[in-house]
DNA sequence: CTGAAAGCGCTTACAG
DNA sequence: CTGAAAGCGCTTACAG
């Protein structure tokens, strides 16, 4: 269903009264020299014909494809759409395509969601998603380069890229102490495993000796964000001020708070998680840990060119943003 | 880069004791029949060697790669991952992948952005962007079925799936006109050619016997939304309501009035455009007119499935969700 | 029901 | 500087 028919090297190969090979050259820019008046020969055929190299023979042929997969939950979480776009940007850069898989549509879309990465012939993977061992192994299967990205359960088998969230969760957590609150709400994720940001908000409380406030855990997303808040809301002994684990989470946790008749920040500071363009235009402003996105994209898409990486984690430090949802 | 000694059909075949072409027979459930046992030994073959296809080498040979190409001017709008995110699910459920690509991350990264797209064989293309006359000319040559999708402006040579954007802004400010509002403003983008939300704004104002409002025109960012919103807010003779183009241009309103001590309705009352889940969970909640935006994707992923489409304008209704911001 | 073989459109050693 | 040719890993008419 292509171009009915297409013109290929060859026809632009007689058109200029070349070998194919040399065409190739031309186009490549090697491996071989051309003469000048040979290579504008072959320059205008192209031209003329309309000639369009097929892709997909190149891939074959070369044995890669210059494209990278990448996997993530659901992009249209904020977080993630400026993740992959960052991500985009870096392969962009490098001469790749990425290809993002939302693993969310897969599983939904058939039961073995993988199953059609599993054929691609990617030059690299970058993994912002949590996989099941079975996914794991079959990802493993692969034998192509990867990464993980934002995930804090770092796998012991692939290089991971991600912030330092306890020390981010720790941080926005002190920020909350030194404005003087005493009660100090968490709101999170559902992970089976201690989150890291849960474990810096403790951190923080303990060494203040404060006691430890109570946590929310919700859906990660905009829904499970609200419930979690109204929860907090209609709290007898309330918080004054809240730690929320994401952008998107602490996004509808205001909704909910000014829904209840809370003031933020007079009635519940709260401090989130992300940095996402989105915070700053919440109402209030979030004050937020923000993760160097671009940063960390960069790396992930350098390292997977450079092969396979070494199973280390490389952690970014976070910088928090002040803003009127704290009180700054 | 891919699997180092990768195995291949070949493989397969000689361990199964059989030809290449019987393994082509049994993945693929045809065209030809193969008997039970001959097919039990291939796959046994398989499993056991972990034979991966290879899906380049079948794309070539199939001349078509089960790959539609997607491209949207910013993937970190949530009105275009919303909308991404629905192709995706409808490329899916017809078994091909979706190739996204960022024209903003192109257009920074090479000065022909499209150049690389040109080599994919895709089996179609959405484009939910609006292009030059040089870029519409290179896609054209492409010769491969398009859909436009999310746009007003449209093309005469491809078939073109929208809502009625007329109508909707009509429909927003009529609600605006029918709570009381006689002062109604308009934000909106900066487009050469007419919007037609503007239009309907117009037209709802005009049938009402009303003056026009003022109309705003901004990026379509929310940077550009706040301060379009900030200059509103100061006018000395400020308007009681105003009709927004978008969800992210009202989302980042919002936050401007507020921060300009105006109250949402009481002050200003806001209705908005696209009802992406962001609008539910902005504050106040957003009314806004709300895009089919899977049935739009459905039907963009079948019409190109089945070839290339007339040149037609498939136009949905939109709806209408009462919230908050209107005083509902 | 199964196999030998041509072909998809490139790339790239190998010769000249 | 240029060409003839093998090869990438599949698919699929064509024979048997």
């Amino acid at each position: 269903m292509t171009a009915q028919k297409s013109v290929t090297r060859t026809d632009v190969a007689r058109y200029a009264g070349v070998s194919s090979a040399v065409v190739s050259y031309v186009l490549n820019d090697g491996p071989k020299r051309v003469a000048p008046a040979t290579r504008q020969r072959v320059l205008d055929a192209v031209a003329l014909l309309g000639y369009r190299p097929n892709a997909t023979a190149r891939a074959l042929s070369r044995g890669k494809v210059d494209m990278i997969g990448m996997i993530v939950p659901d992009i249209r979480n904020p977080y993630f759409s400026e993740l992959v776009y960052a991500v985009d940007l870096a392969a962009h850069a490098r001469g790749r395509s990425l290809l993002v898989i939302n693993s969310d549509v897969r599983r939904s879309a058939a039961p073995n969601h993988l199953k059609g990465l599993v054929s691609q012939q990617f030059d690299g993977l970058v993994l912002a998603d949590t996989l099941s061992p079975a996914e794991t192994a079959l990802i493993v299967r692969l034998n192509i380069p990867i990464v993980l990205i934002n995930q804090f359960r770092g796998a012991e088998e692939f290089m991971s890229i991600g912030v330092d969230y306890f020390d981010g969760a720790r941080e926005a957590t002190e920020h909350l102490i030194n404005r003087g609150h005493k009660k100090i709400a968490f709101i999170g994720g559902t992970n089976p495993a201690l989150d890291p940001r849960e474990h810096g908000w403790m951190e923080a409380l303990t060494e203040a000796g404060l006691p430890l406030g109570r946590r929310y855990r919700a859906e990660f997303s905009s829904a499970g964000g609200y419930e979690a808040a109204m929860e907090l809301a209609r709290e007898p002994d309330r918080p004054t001020a809240v730690f929320i684990a994401s952008d998107q989470l602490a996004i509808a946790a205001s909704a909910a708070f000014h829904a209840a008749g809370l003031r933020i920040p007079e009635d519940i500071a709260v401090v989130s998680f992300d940095g996402t363009t989105e915070s700053k235009y919440n109402w209030p402003p979030l004050t937020t840990m923000v993760q160097p996105v671009q940063a960390m994209a960069d790396e992930a898409i350098n390292r997977l060119i450079a092969g396979t990486p070494e199973p280390t984690f490389v952690e970014y430090p976070m910088k928090i943003v002040l803003r009127a949802s704290s009180g700054d």
